[in-house]
DNA sequence: ACTCAAAGTTAGCTTTGGCTAAATTACTTA
DNA sequence: TAAGTAATTTAGCCAAAGCTAACTTTGAGT
């Protein structure tokens, strides 16, 4: 009837670190690839990326994204010269790419669920970080069967 | 055929903050959560939850786990006097009810799609932090008409 | 009852990603 | 073209969550 009060899988010790050890390797990536993804949205929107801009989008302030691009520039994911505006590298741009066909894999199987356009938006930031590629795979066979 | 190449919502600034907030927020009580629901499960399991069964379980060092109990006793989350083992308070107890409950509903849900079960577990840890409301609605439903 | 190994804590370091205030640069426009 | 404003960077702060090394406490086994 109802569910059972605990987990019920006693899955290994081994295997459970490993879960947690994902997810933490999962949240050092997630501002990197958040960056390169809008970056790229405003090279394609606005003609350039700037920093300003990106503080706007994410809601922090403009030294953060400072400090933040100088880990995409040592990543080798950007090209920046103080006070000019942001370039992809090509690493970069294949990052962003990928990125973002994973973002909207996530959005578009959300909303063929049947959750709302915003709300699928919403919640995919977060979830986009913590899909594995066989989650994904599932993800867009079910989008495809919804709606053919 | 395929996707348009790049993020077609554009969404207001606003919303998109909103978004990344989100995620901040939830980043900021996932250890807490985490926390709650191994500990739970622990009591559960084997009667205590000491300290360094919760390390080993998460994969991270011993005084890691001291720390971060500290905030867990700052929430009023735990009791735990010094060198002794773990108890959750009734909030403690409520909110890793409450996770646990997530974190189950978002495995079945991925399961019930067709992912096996080690990768739903594997996911799940990092997903059931960023669903809404009504994404947990939705999941529930599905899972339900899946398998009745 | 003592000993001592295991568990737990403390101290102190690191990285990441926030912030504000102040300094610097670039650009627009008068 | 010079000034002034907006954008950007720098400097320096903070909190969270990881770590190792060293110290303290507990409690099991003799
Ligand atoms: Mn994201
Ligand atoms: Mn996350
Ligand atoms: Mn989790
Ligand atoms: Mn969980």
């Amino acid at each position: 009837m109802t569910n059972p009060p605990f987990n019920s899988a006693p899955r290994s010790v081994q295997e459970q670190v490993r879960q947690f050890e994902s997810v933490r390797t999962a949240h050092q990536s997630e501002m990197v690839e958040d960056y390169v993804e809008l970056i790229a949205d405003l090279i394609h929107l606005t003609g350039s990326a700037r920093p300003k801009d990106i503080a706007e989008r994410f809601g922090v302030a403009q030294p953060t994204v400072t400090k933040n691009l100088a880990r995409l520039k040592r990543e080798k994911l950007i090209l920046h010269e103080p006070y000019r505006s942001i370039q992809l590298t090509e690493e970069g741009r294949q990052l962003a790419s990928s990125c973002r066909k994973r973002h909207r894999t996530v959005v578009e199987f959300l909303i063929a669920l049947g959750i709302s356009p915003s709300v699928a938006e919403h919640d995919a930031e977060g979830i986009e970080h913590h899909v594995s590629d066989e989650t994904l795979r599932v993800f867009r066979a079910f989008t495809h069967d919804k709606k053919p």
